[in-house]
DNA sequence: TTGTCCATTGGAAACGTTACCGAAATCGAT
DNA sequence: ATCGATTTCGGTAACGTTTCCAATGGACAA
């Protein structure tokens, strides 16, 4: 099979490489009669441009990098599916990653810049608990979107996130509950462990019953940690078990996703407890599958779509130097659905 | 920020920059010293090679495309999750990327190859309704992993598929309700255009009304068309309120997807039917999440792990050549869970 | 006519790597 | 000591593009 190239082109139309290429990038400086000419022979040929040759010349590959931590999570395939639509709008190149939990994301962020070239990077999930000068040596903007807490010493003016505040949202949720009447309140967590999100939600958790007055009681928090994947339906379905065979008495069930309080929900059911009659439930993150739970979940919808597209945007701003870096927070939506009810 | 280059790294080592290249690459022919000594100094600068000029200039970049069509089924991202952890054992780049609806598959597949000088192309899910002379322009292997059926005129000898026999283990899902009493069986198929894998399951289902004596009733099959996605739960959550509110009367349902499922359990709870005391219910794939739906989801599980895995290893067989272009159909398991029951 | 300017073009040097080829050095064996 | 074989290495030509720079030609003003 013969695979023209950018030489063969030009021999064929009788022009010089640099002419094609013209055509190619849409440069001005070209006869509009001689692209015509060139591009019909591209078309005719199937003359398609080597990448990896352009993304060698040009000083930057025209693609950035997205770095996930926790792809089992719907809420960042979600996440994942627009801000590929928006690189695709802007012609970029996107290169999906998955970092495994043994895995430091910068160390592997900054060995995909240098592989690929990349123009920026968005890291999705994952906790954050790196030293400023590391992070500096990154080479290229990025921003955090669904992380964790960053910690206070390092400049906000070195990168740029994206989130709920997620403390915030996830002690409303609780006072929710709390109001509901509640008072016995198990909190499902995967991990909770330095920055993570999880941690942020379980304080949530914690200012919301030390707002009511309510003890806490340690008893009720449940990190039953999962290898594997922290947010997942099956992580929910043997915490929640453990939690009922540990026989802790409780009358309302927060779990800090939706993953997990869609595992949460038949666990309660293989226990013969109904939700929310026995039982309330309440999720948090809002993907799409909590509307068709039966009983539909209580939960804190984040503006994924919302998100995800200024995350994307903000990244592009930041490469063109049309904006410096910037730190947004969104509010979430308390959706109250069917699995939560008054405290009878 | 100062990136080294492998001459840089050549220069500082007193080398050639052929010895750091035979270092890097793990060729034999290298002094194990100068080797040690080489891998120090790439260590101590933070020396990453440039991807785009190997690929440019090795004859084909170790890397293949991952080419899906529908990636909101949740079976499909299952698929991937495998897919991309074989191609990491196995040092190769994945390449994913999405087919929109209105995009050739073909077409997209040999851009995406020249472009990036892919080895191989997994196209998952989707349809194929291709000539046979236009796939043999896409000049690397290629195997269809869970795609509809693909026309008989087609030589099985330029491509390799995997899948379950969608036909028979759906004929089997129906022979199955049919086995616990019912003889109305609705069917929520969301597209079954050409030679689609609804069409064959579409198929199945008539098979198996048709071993059994039963009059199909066209009126029962529901083919409601989702633009956007059509293995969503959304589209099952309104194909089935379409059925009821048509008013046609059934016993059992059967979703060709467990996603379609998901949504249709929801649109019989809210219409206040019971499932299985009212309606049976039943989907196919055996999605995780079938598992924790209340009532648990009887369905046809699709050997994920094991599919995804072979369709990886058969196509790596077939770029080093080790084998030719097979064709391996599993067997789906029929799993037996809540909500299906004998017709009352 | 002559000179200037603009619009188009072609040539060639990079970009960073790998692969080939040949050279140097080492080693046994005769 | 000589010679071939083996090990180890360096130089250099590609790979296919983009981007400079210079060149060509025509149009236009002086």
């Amino acid at each position: 099979m013969f695979e023209p190239t950018i030489k063969d082109i030009a021999k064929i139309c009788g022009v010089g490489v640099s002419t094609v290429s013209r055509a190619i990038n849409n440069h001005p400086d070209i006869n509009p009669e001689t692209k015509e000419k060139i591009m019909n022979t591209i078309r005719e040929y199937g003359y398609v441009p080597n990448d990896s040759a352009r993304n060698l010349k040009r000083v930057d590959a025209k693609a950035i990098a997205v770095l996930v931590k926790g792809i089992a999570n719907p809420f960042f395939t979600s996440m994942i599916k627009v801000i590929e639509q928006e690189c695709k709008k802007k012609h970029y190149a996107m290169e999906l990653s998955h970092i495994e939990a043994d895995e430091d994301e910068v160390d592997v962020a900054q060995k995909v810049v240098k592989e690929k070239r990349l123009r920026g990077i968005i890291f999705l999930g994952g906790l954050f608990s790196h030293s400023e000068e590391k992070l500096k040596k990154l080479s290229v903007p990025f921003v955090f979107s669904t992380v964790g807490s960053i910690p206070e010493n390092i400049s906000k003016n070195i990168y740029s996130s994206i989130s709920v505040d997620d403390r915030r949202e996830s002690a409303r949720m609780v006072d929710f509950l709390i109001r509901l009447g509640h008072t016995q309140i198990a909190i499902l967590v995967a991990e909770a462990t330095e920055e993570s999100i999880g941690k942020l939600r379980l304080e949530g958790y914690c200012d919301a019953l030390r707002a009511h007055g309510i003890e806490m009681n340690h008893r009720l928090i449940c990190q039953t940690r999962n290898e594997l994947s922290h947010f997942s339906m099956e992580n929910g379905y043997l915490s929640t078990k453990k939690l009922l065979e540990r026989g802790e008495r409780f009358t309302a069930l927060y779990a800090v996703s939706d993953a997990l309080a869609i595992g949460a929900l038949r666990a309660l059911h293989d226990a013969g407890l109904r939700v929310p009659e026995d039982i309330s439930l309440a999720g948090f993150d809002g993907i799409e599958m909590a509307s068709y739970t039966v009983p539909s979940l209580t939960t804190m919808h984040q503006p994924v779509e919302e998100m995800a597209k200024d995350t994307t945007r903000l990244l592009f701003d930041i490469i063109a130097e049309k904006t410096k870096h910037q730190h947004i927070t969104y509010e979430a939506e308390l959706m109250i659905k069917e699995s939560t009810a008054k405290r009878s």
